[in-house]
This record gives structure tokens, sequence and C-alpha cells, in this order.
DNA sequence: TCTAGATAGATTGAATACAAAGTACAAGAA
DNA sequence: TTCTTGTACTTTGTATTCAATCTATCTAGA
């Protein structure tokens, strides 16, 4: 009797899916830098696949914004210039400030334990030199509060936009003299949440985000 | 003597991209349906390609929330539910406070007479009974405010979020009723931009977009 | 009649093949 | 030297092919 029934299928991923996480994780994590070329022969025989899933790939890639294609020439990573990180900012401003509005309103008590999880987390990541995890730390507060505002559309757009910039703040994150600022930023916004104070919590949102754009300013200058 | 130099080589699109834009017209035309399979080999007979730039278009409007792919199974215009406009409106409202409060500061003359021109077109468009028409004069006139706004990233996430929802509208726009209100809106928004209004001009802009939310919510309804 | 299983046809996934365009470099002319 | 121009080589664009999976239909058995 086929008892196991805990065969899940759906570990079956398509090859352009894989190829296009696996490409996104690259770029994100800056191992195929901004700039970069993205030849389909080079990454197919790279990746063990044909060219095939490698276009798909590219072409989702393109629409996430992480990759330009100039017809005939082929894709390379997408640069930022100054006035795009300015753009994608003011964008996430106004986004943020839209989630901690819906997250103030809609978060459940057990999310805000994971808020307050998260946090901890964090500051135990800081302590190591692990600059990947403390990212993605960072990331993962975030991630609570994007969950609570239970608006999946909205955090769709979101991540598509952190994206843009946040394959530039590795290097900010590299520099521990700013883990106390994040760590205090972050206290500050649970204390936010726990009183429900909205517009509270969009300023320090806002001074959250504005506090990386001198240091991700400063990389963009020197990729030219 | 080569003398005409006007030669513009830039006509060339690759198939992908003809072949995306054309799918894409057809599911906001609503030519395409929501639920409709986009079956590869039928749709590359009826525009006469291999498969390939159909795959190709197909994961760019997956990526643009167009369409919906289940591995193994083709892919299919995406539906809507009622929670996900919610979700999309709530976004939108957001995205275009922050239009309109970069267009008030940023706006040229030139630009506020394109205004007040894309205002007289889209009156002069609900006369006549060409629905398309109609649609796209309404868009012309937020075009330019989301030009205004003088952030492309900002243009290209609203536009983005407006597919998703607008291919519901075509037939709210049928409705002659509603003229009148759109027009008398659109010359109070021509009014808060002669005031630099921000406050006023976010309010009037959150009430016609709310305006549009019971006609789609409607059809969106009726699709299931 | 209804269910289960088998089979054929349709459809997607991925690799390969071939055509078209782009690139780089070397040889020759100004 | 410097600028063409030609040629070989790369790389992308598109079509085609083959394999794997899914779907629908039909038949057999309860």
């Amino acid at each position: 009797m086929t008892e196991n029934l805990t065969l899940q299928m759906d570990d079956y991923l398509p090859l352009r899916d894989v190829v296009f996480n696996t490409l996104r994780e690259a770029i994100l994590k800056g191992e195929l830098k901004p700039g970069e070329r993205l030849m389909e022969m080079h990454l197919a025989n790279k990746l063990g696949v044909s060219r095939t899933p490698i276009r798909e790939a590219i072409r989702m890639l393109e629409q996430e914004g992480l990759a330009v294609t100039i017809p005939r020439k082929g894709a390379q990573v997408a640069k930022m210039t100054e006035k795009d990180l300015q753009d994608v900012l003011e964008v996430r401003d106004a986004l943020d400030a839209l989630a901690v509005t819906c997250a103030c309103e809609r978060m459940t008590d057990a999310q805000f334990v994971e808020l307050k999880e998260a946090m901890k987390a964090f500051e135990q990541a800081t302590k190591t030199d692990d600059v990947r995890k403390i990212v993605e730390a960072d990331e993962a507060f975030h991630d609570v509060i994007y969950a609570a505002a239970a608006n999946p559309k909205l955090e769709t757009i979101i991540n598509s936009a952190r994206e843009q910039m946040y394959r530039y703040r590795y290097e900010y994150v590299k520099n521990p003299s700013v883990y106390a600022q994040i760590i205090q930023e972050h206290k500050t916004i649970i204390d936010g949440f726990d009183r429900r104070d909205v517009e509270f919590l969009k300023n320090i949102i806002h001074t959250h985000l504005s506090n990386q754009i001198n240091a991700v300013r400063e990389l963009i200058r020197e990729q030219k």
C-alpha cells in the first residue's frame, strides 16, 4: 500500500525558474555585477542546460528590472544611475508608508511576536561577520512588516523595488559602524507598532530608508 | 551623394517584443479574456511565428502580472479576485498620491498646457461612441500627470499596477452615464494643479480612483 | 450505470539546428 | 601612423525536433 503520501510533486520546477532564481540570487548578492554581460551560451554551459531556459530566465529578469537587453547585442545586469536610485527611493518611501499603515491596522499578535523575534535575530546576526546573514536578517525583519500589511500585491511590488537597490546594499552593510543605528531603528519601529502610532512609524521608516541613501549613492558613483 | 541620412534602423523589433505587445494589447482590450488559455502552438499559428518568441513573450506577460503559468499545464490570462482588486487599488492610491505630489512640484508650464489639452481631448472623445478612444484619452490625461512627476521608475510601476485592473475597465467606460462625472473630476484636477494644492489633489485623485471600484468589482464578480 | 484503467492525441519542456547580425582583428591604402 | 575594409569568429534570433506530461475519450469490469 502506498502509505507514504508525503510525496509532494511540487519540488518540480521548470529549468527556466531554476535558472531565473539562480541568476537573480547571483545578481542580488553581487556575484554578477552591474554592467556584466549575460551571455547565453556561457551561462548555459555554466549551469548545464541549453540556451532555451536561459533565454526565458533573462526575459523574466528583464521584466523585474534586474537585466537590460539590447536587441541583437544581448543582455547585461542592469546598472543604476543616481537618478534611478533617487526615483526608486521615492517610490519605496511611499510604498513603505503604505505598508506600515496597513500593517499597523492589521498586524496580529503572533506577527508582532514574530517581529520582535526578527529584531533579536538581526541583533544576533550583527555579532557575526557574516554579511549575507546580516542582510538576510534585516530583510526578514521588514518581511514581517510586509506580511502583516496583508496585501500580496503590495508585497510583490515592494520586493521588486527593493531588489533594484538591495544589490547595492551589501557593501553598505559591510560597515559595522552602522549596526548600532539600525538596531536602534528597529527597536523604535517595534515601539511604534506597540503604540499603533502610524505617523510615528511612517517617519521612522522614512529615516531608516534615507540612511541608506548616501552609502548606496557612493557605490553607484564608483560603478561609473 | 547620400544626402538622406535620416535612415533610422530602429524599426527592428525582435519577434518576442512584437508578440508581447500584441498579446498585451489583446489582454488589455479584453480580446483575450481572464482565464483564457494561452496555447503556444495556437498563438504561434495565429501570429505566424514559431513557439520560441511566443514562450518568451509569455514569460514577460507573467512577470507583468497579466498571465499565470502552471508548469506543464500552460499559461492563461490572469484573473483577478475581489481581494486582488482591493490590494491593487490600495497600492495605486498610494502611488497616485506620490505622483500628484511630485507632479505638483515639478510640472512645467508646457506640461500644464498639455494637461488641459488632454482634458479637452477626453471631453471630445466622450462625444463619440468609440470606447477604445475614450479609454485611451483618459489614460493619456493621466499619463501627462505621471510624466510630470518626472520619475520613470514610478511611471513603470504605476503602469504595471494600472494594467492589472484597466483590462476590467473597458466595460465600465462603456456606460456613458459616467462621462459627465469623469469630465468634472478632470476639471477639478486641473484646478488643483493650477493652485498647486497637493492635499486637494490627493483627495480628488483618491475619489477618482474609488469611483471605478464598484463597477470593476461588479465585473470581477461576473467572471466567476 | 458507474468507476478504473488504458490509450491516443494534444501540449508543454528543453535541446538542437540554422540563419542573421554583431564584433574583433588583421591587412592594405591614404 | 591612422583609417578602411574584409574576413573569421561570436553571439543572438528564430525555427524545428524530440521527450515528457497531461487530458480526454473509450473500453472493460463491477
